[in-house]
DNA sequence: TACATATGGTACGACTTTCGTAGTATATGA
DNA sequence: TCATATACTACGAAAGTCGTACCATATGTA
């Protein structure tokens, strides 16, 4: 069947954009935080942080799969840096909760302003009913991520 | 104008999906690594050195954005493990030729098994044409990611 | 050819990060 | 009230990173 091997060869090439998008992002970021004399696993850590609000180090360990103790290095960083802020919860005075700095935000955005940039171009060139496919083809192959990390995880 | 708004929320969506996207595959990276006792930055390195053919590490390190040396230590311990073979360049008696062992390379697909799994249910759910703009976005957006760390670079 | 200079890779050492363990503070349950 | 559990972090050992130096080889010049 002809198209089925169309299928497989846009398969195949969406798996390697993927790969490819993947590995640029990553070096991406990891150039993000050398300007900021920061670890890509920090910026990893603050975009979690940004993402799931204020957190205790202890769930941030979780999302990020690290240990707790490296967590206080990289939260130590981030503090340093003014990046974000580490408060008591008034619940549970053991607890500490980690919240981003909005003000320093823009510091950040700045760097990635070229690919923000980018990425505007390329959405101007489809229509809605195509964006609407790629949201919701991204949307299902983070949450396949997801699975397939819990998957490996031997939590 | 409503058709405004709702690109916009779109384009909305699709940033922060890709966000998602990029902090699942790292940590699932990192998973995958700590399962064969490698660091993430291996694995980085391993997918140029598959992607970018045989290669010298100071090409992988320019790729990587590495110093030197640092390539040296990834390479010491992706060959411990039996994924490369370094091999002299016959052309330049200097250079090192960086190769991946094929052989070896089921051990990390199986990992990945279950992410392809789902990856191609996802692909089940799209027709041609719908599949062919998402293989299009994807790859603008790889060479998108790429143009925005060259920026970054001081190179 | 002979020599100076440039380049590729790695060894070495200083510095940093990571993580197991232990310790302190607080919460929870009997 | 006391025992136990939990949250976080300090500390130290082990590992990773990277600037420098070094050796081998290549390239350019006389």
């Amino acid at each position: 069947m002809e198209a089925a091997r169309r299928r497989r060869r846009l398969a195949l090439a969406i798996g390697n954009s993927l790969r490819e998008l993947n590995s640029q992002l990553s070096l991406l970021n990891y150039r993000v935080g050398a300007q900021l004399e920061l670890r890509d696993v920090d910026l990893d850590c603050l975009d979690l942080i940004d993402r799931l609000g204020p957190l205790t180090p202890s769930e941030l360990a979780r999302m990020a799969g690290l240990h707790p103790a490296t967590i206080t290095g990289i939260l130590d960083r981030l503090e340093r840096g003014g990046w974000i802020a580490r408060e008591r919860d008034p619940a549970d005075r053991r607890a500490v909760l980690v919240r981003i700095v909005r003000e320093r935000l823009p510091d950040l955005l700045r760097l990635y302003a070229g690919m923000n940039r980018s990425m505007n171009e390329i959405y101007a060139g489809y229509d809605e009913s195509e964006l609407e496919v790629i949201a919701d083809f991204l949307s299902r192959s983070a949450k396949a991520g997801r699975s397939a990390t819990d998957e490996l995880s031997p939590s």
